[in-house]
DNA sequence: TTGCCGGAATTGGTCAGTCCACCTACATTA
DNA sequence: TAATGTAGGTGGACTGACCAATTCCGGCAA
């Protein structure tokens, strides 16, 4: 036989410049830590050399997979990557309506409600960062800075994380990142903040006072007022 | 004094067109076949009365979600929607061993006991298909059927549809799987099925006369018992 | 009639440029 | 000092156009 290989046609490779840039921006995501901006869409645009509109739709599927936050008049952000699940698949063709919310509150209340048992079962259970947490945005809310939606959540994370439960923390996430997602969609307001740090408050006493009976229903009661009242 | 209610300013909601584009096209596509095409760029876009750009970032979106196909002259076409949450990516960087069989069991119990909950506050609580399901698993282990290791868990989804929250559904559906990924990989054998088939019945009992929280209880319990208790 | 060919229409991909609403920070003014 | 005004940056949206590839379809040749 001859040691030739023919030559053999092969298909041209023909790139997608917005899958070029996604996989580039994927890596660049990787590199970065949870928060870091990674540019506004005119500089990655730029610096990438191709339209803002390549790296729009390049972004937009990076936010759907929960890797980023496009967040307006900001820029572009590295999101928390504990939600290794998507929020935007686990809604996957449901619409934002009062059952959906309903629906949602109920999962997030098993969750959070779950985070407080662990931690009340927890012997080696350290309050410290709760407490603290719970110092800051005290403070955040005397000095009145404007609305975070997030806040609301970040105590029942927190909880989460002295409960020691990794899985529990990526699924909680995600169902929080789902929740403010929601949220904003439906164009509803945040709850009094105020109030929900009362709440906290509350939990975390008893949590101190070794009640874990009783700061679980206030979980399920803290949860459950969330839920808006009216549309 | 009056009884006049004070006019109260509201936050304009602002909506992003692309967003509400992806809303309407996710009813479209919910309301169409697998294989289904949803139509041309540009057909969505002079439908909708936007610009295709806003059609195809809705359209990029929709596509990492997994909910359709872009396909390069041809148009969009409803895809599979392929199993909701990946348990892959839930247990990612996560090594089975005794302490995430733990971990698991906890997120477990936190989900099926919410399914229960949920199912005893229904007031048109349905539990025929409960009783139909476990007529049939007694009538398999009475024939002495080999193991089947998914059979453990089909009640308790059977109680999360009862239940009627499809959020819920979804995410215990996810954990399940990995419940199932893990036990395989860990090489433990399945529980005594006939005890957990009786666990079973004692929970829809407690369901079937009106007492909820006898029937979380159990449950809990129930998942507690199917941790390993050596490794 | 059958089968092939080639242009026309269609489609997703990409681009440059423009405008808008909004937020922030800094400078200005009372 | 505390309001007010302003300029620049940001994401969001649109327009109009062009490209490459595919598909469609009519007409020509066998």
């Amino acid at each position: 036989m001859s040691g030739r290989e023919p030559f053999r046609i092969r298909p041209i490779r023909q790139v997608d410049v917005y899958r070029e840039v996604l996989g580039q921006l994927e890596r660049l995501v990787g590199s970065l830590r949870v928060g870091d901006r990674i540019g506004s869409e005119r500089e990655l645009a730029e610096q990438l050399q191709v339209s803002r509109v390549s790296v729009r739709e390049a972004l937009r599927t990076l936010e759907a997979m929960g890797r980023v936050e496009i967040r307006r008049n900001a820029g572009c952000f590295v999101v928390d990557p504990e939600g290794t699940l998507s929020p935007t698949r686990l809604r996957a063709g449901m619409a934002v309506d009062a059952e959906f919310l309903q629906w949602l509150s109920e999962l997030r209340a098993a969750l959070d409600a779950k985070a407080v048992e662990l931690a009340a079962r927890r012997g080696d259970l350290d309050l410290e960062p709760l407490r603290e947490l719970l110092g800051q945005t005290g403070a955040e809310l005397a000095g009145s800075r404007r609305a975070d939606t997030t806040m609301d959540m970040r105590f029942e994370a927190a909880l989460a994380r002295v409960a020691g439960n990794p899985l529990l923390i990526r699924v909680q996430a995600t169902v929080h990142r789902l929740w403010a997602e929601a949220w904003s969609e439906a164009g509803l307001a945040a709850g009094d903040r105020r109030e929900f740090h009362r709440e906290h408050e509350a939990i975390l006493a008893a949590l101190e006072q070794g009640e874990g009976e009783r700061a679980v229903r206030l979980m399920n009661e803290h949860v459950d007022r969330t839920v808006p009242t009216e549309t």
